[in-house]
DNA sequence: TTCAACTTGTGACAAAAGTCACTTTTTACT
DNA sequence: AGTAAAAAGTGACTTTTGTCACAAGTTGAA
């Protein structure tokens, strides 16, 4: 029984997968649930009850700002989970993070108190917490390096770049305006840097379209 | 034997030092070193060999940018140790920021193996590590919202409120220059910075020091 | 097809940040 | 006291980013 979650686990958390009581034991105690895009999966100031491991489709993380806005953090993709939801956990705090379900999301749903026993018990758990830590604290750093010395065109090619590699596709079905919220920048600023990179070769342009060529 | 360590270890390290056998697993094998203001004890490109327990003093980390630059991402005071150098240990790659002593730092250095199988064996290991990836995590992600979302006076701002906090002291020995440097920035745009907030009377200025009022 | 909603374009301007060249002040030392 | 080095001040200018107001285009449904 069960065998579809096992294979899912099997498939996209190897690392836990191969150590057989872990594996079981993970399987014993989460669920499968389907999320749509657009789904709001955490909210700033919840508490967090679950740890999600994500089986297949996207998450964004994104940190709000008081005045309404609010910036892209990082994605949380397939074989992956959220490390603010960890540590938050860990801690008993409230989460300081908004999660929002960026394409149609497969999750193995983990109860935190199961997680915290887990973490206990199982080196191989926190093994592949450490890694995922230190893939979000790079993304981070680049994230600070980027605003810190380069313009805005950069980050806003280094965003279409990063949709295009984590969408699987060079073809961005979204607005300017979309992308001006997830970097905190305004609509027009986003167009005249579009037009820059169109310009440039960079991308093509569509309404609602954007093509990334490079 | 090994009284000093000992607690200077349960005086900095509680949640670590109230294992007993944590404790002593970790006094066994660990070594204490003075490092000097200036030291740079980790670099960019470096493998991690030791991990640093901060027992006193004080560390920044830096990210260096390709064309000379570097930003401080963020401190490390006593009783943390340097998540950078954990994650980077546990994955066996290079360190990709720099660290360098700002106050005289006393260090208990524990060999990177022994880290690694401390970390297997004692959950209060992990625990300490989470809570310290946590506080990091919260530090790089606030930052990111102040770039976003302010005006470099902001950023200045917080700086010096951070540095008077850490260094226990309102009255900073510090240039402009070693500001902009901090910060990504220049000379001339801190200057014009400070002295705003000089006339909004949120520091007060001499030559070489900064007097940080609110 | 035709309109309404959404999306993008654009010019004019303001504010913020960076650059350059040079002066002035302060400090530390002979 | 005199002086060189370090630190800070400053004006003029450029670039980047943000803001505002409105025009034009695209799209999908009636």
């Amino acid at each position: 029984m069960n065998s579809t979650v096992d294979q899912l686990l099997s498939n996209h958390f190897p690392s836990l997968a191969k150590f057989p009581e872990l594996r079981d034991e993970i399987l014993a105690i989460s669920q499968i649930h389907t999320f749509n895009a657009g789904d709001v999966i955490l909210r700033e100031g919840q508490y967090i009850k679950v740890i999600p491991l994500l089986v297949s489709g996207l998450l964004k993380v994104y940190k709000e700002d008081l005045n309404g806005g609010e910036v892209l953090l990082y994605y949380i993709k397939s074989g992956e989970s959220c490390v603010m939801s960890i540590t938050a956990m860990m801690k008993g705090v409230q989460s300081s993070v908004k999660g929002v379900v960026e394409e149609t999301a497969e999750i193995l749903v983990v109860p935190a108190e199961a997680a915290i026993s887990i973490a206990k018990k199982y080196p191989a758990w926190n093994t592949f917490m450490y890694d995922l830590f230190s893939a979000k604290y790079d993304e981070l750093i680049h994230m600070i390096t980027t605003l810190t010395f380069e313009n805005k065109d950069v980050l806003v090619h280094e965003y279409l770049q990063n949709e295009a590699k984590l969408k699987g596709s060079n073809t961005l079905k979204i607005t300017h305006q979309k992308i001006a919220k997830d970097l905190g920048s305004t609509r027009e600023v986003v167009s005249r840097i579009l037009k820059k990179l169109e310009h440039n070769g960079q991308v093509s342009l569509r309404q609602g379209k954007i093509e990334v060529l490079e």
